[in-house]
DNA sequence: GGCGTATATACGCGCAAGGTTATGCGTTAG
DNA sequence: CTAACGCATAACCTTGCGCGTATATACGCC
């Protein structure tokens, strides 16, 4: 699975916000998506870890996960061409409403 | 489906990149997808469309698909707050660079 | 009108993703 | 030492995606 994918998943989507915050254990996690069960939420861990999206570390009997946050980057290195298309526009309806 | 998972898909990448370049129509981009057949290339196209990746212009009996990268925006207004992360890595590692 | 071209939709299939329950395995606590 | 905890994995099920084939729809031309 590639990070597009890791990404397209709302509930990975939402572990990666809640890890940008802080480290969390494992268990941390699954208490903050309580729609799932403490598997699933360990299966979306495993996607992301996979994906190079964050890392763990052990302590003692939990497992603490970390963002690793240059994985998105290669998302971002995507759309970057796409920016300026958006920007531009935007630019150019600024422009329109100061003109008047 | 949202924008995250339109964008998952590596056809429909590949689709964005071709229309980012400039319009085409529908048969121009069939033919840009050879390992897929017309069927495929017009679902992913539909796809683009409902998501709002994609405008079509009917011309005759053409439909001239177009790129609106706004659409786009949705992405990298979830990714902007992670982009600091990586950036202040990046300038960790420059500077230590620049230090040997 | 009738026929070819351009594109979209219908339908059926295979497969992988995501979910749950059950279980394994290492670690801590008593 | 053993029972409970924390987490990962296994096995299974269901659903939705992406594909191809077949078919419909719309337009352009003779």
């Amino acid at each position: 699975m590639d990070v597009f994918e890791a990404v397209a998943e709302p509930h990975r989507r939402h572990l990666i916000t809640l890890l940008a915050e802080r480290e969390r254990t494992a268990g941390e996690l699954v208490d903050s998506l309580p729609s799932l069960t403490q598997p699933a939420v360990s299966r979306h861990l495993r996607v992301l870890r996979e994906t190079g999206l964050v890392e763990v570390r052990p302590d003692g009997q939990r497992r603490i996960y970390a963002l690793k946050p240059e994985g998105l980057q290669r998302i971002d290195d995507w759309i970057t061409p796409y920016r300026r298309f958006w920007r531009t526009h935007l630019d150019a309806l600024r422009q329109h409403l100061e003109s008047e």
